[in-house]
DNA sequence: CATAGGTGTGACCGTTCGGTAACAAATGGC
DNA sequence: GCCATTTGTTACCGAACGGTCACACCTATG
């Protein structure tokens, strides 16, 4: 398939410098973080950059400086990090929720513009999709470990994002937060498939005219 | 990765039978059809059950009644054969822009109200996304030649869609045109990742809703 | 009937992949 | 210093993959 392959099998030239020669991903500094650690941060970016199957364990160990019995030692299988890197991905969203409920207490309104803006932000940024997402497109293997995190992650997203429109007020707050879910995920596809200039360019202002048709002018 | 592995090498029992046995998938029904036109629809069916990477050439040449040879001197490469089912995937959108502006000829608010039917019905219908943007999230390597069919869909589609919003006479035809896109390709990933009692079961609600706030009311 | 072009067959190549075995080296707590 | 746990290293396995070769077949056309 094409010619780009990551997988640089066996790359170690030369017995001397043992360093870790910088490999590309500096995710974990190199400082002193568990091995464990370096290789689920490691594999999160690198599943991202090339999907899932784009990437093989021997090139996540070799970017996370450590090596493959390591990685196994961990994770019994490749599908195990995938599980816990689409775990740690979406204890990541959980973050942004709890710093907008810091940010604007007992606000629901205002957390809903928050909630558009960090994401409208977050688009601009990452030129992938939402991981969570792409694993569901990339891993159609039914019984797949992985889509019961999927699964479980999507049904938590809408239920808080249904509940916060609730908070709002508005009448029919299931319509509205799907509608924002659709708008979502349909930018984050579409910044893949057409980049920032596409369909997703409009993501900011489809979710404001979206608050606007429910009563919810932002704040 | 997983148990499941679809490419079932060498199942040639006996030396009896050379007749096509019944390789699951129906799509070309064995009849007169050119190998190169089995190839093709196969292909398509099975990119888009297992993903582009989830399917070996062998396995698509099996279930199309026919062997690799023949598959690779029509399509020099697995490349090749992708970017060949993209674009048959295209023109079948072009026959359903086709269709429903021969139901609705010079009338572009019936038109816009069909697309958004068509699109909601055949959401229904497919488990599957929107083939051409599940190829671009599964095919990440830059200069990969499905990109251009991808890239070139996309803008065209965009380019459809903003004309026929523009038509109905609404003000910010473009801003109308990349709402309704996100709330498609959305529905689309959304249905793979949730189901359709997910956010998705909302597309065609949200599409209505999009289209009143637009001052377009759906004939 | 002969010939040519598309097709089928099966073996094969080189590579990558996920995963394991065996053993050496480091690390840290007691 | 001792010992147990964690890492690193290297080689290896079996399978699947994309792709090719040589050769037999079959069918239509002249």
């Amino acid at each position: 398939m094409s010619i780009a392959v990551v997988n640089k099998n066996a790359k170690r030239g030369s017995t001397v410098k043992p360093e870790a020669e910088s490999t590309s991903v500096p995710s974990p500094s190199s400082a002193k973080v568990a091995p464990r650690d370096r290789i689920v941060t490691t594999a999160c970016e690198l599943f991202r950059q090339h999907g899932i199957r784009g990437i093989g364990v021997d090139a996540i160990a070799e970017a996370a400086s450590t090596n493959k019995m390591t990685l196994y030692r961990h994770f019994g299988s490749k599908d195990d990090l995938v599980c816990e890197t689409l775990r740690v991905t979406s204890e990541k969203s959980d973050a942004m929720w709890a710093d907008i409920e810091t940010r604007f207490p007992d606000d629901a309104r205002a957390q809903l513009g928050a909630w558009v803006t960090a994401l409208s932000d977050c688009l601009q940024r990452e030129s992938f999709g939402c991981d969570i997402a792409n694993a569901a497109v990339e891993l159609k293997e039914a019984n797949h470990p992985a889509h019961a995190v999927i699964e479980n992650f999507k049904i938590l997203q809408r239920g808080k994002l249904t509940g916060l429109c609730r908070r709002t007020g508005t009448k029919e707050p299931e319509t509205l937060a799907d509608t924002l879910l659709l708008l979502l995920e349909g930018a984050r596809v579409s910044r893949q498939a057409s980049g920032l200039e596409g369909p997703a360019q409009c993501f900011q202002r489809a979710c404001r005219n979206t608050l606007n048709a429910f009563g919810i002018g932002t704040a």
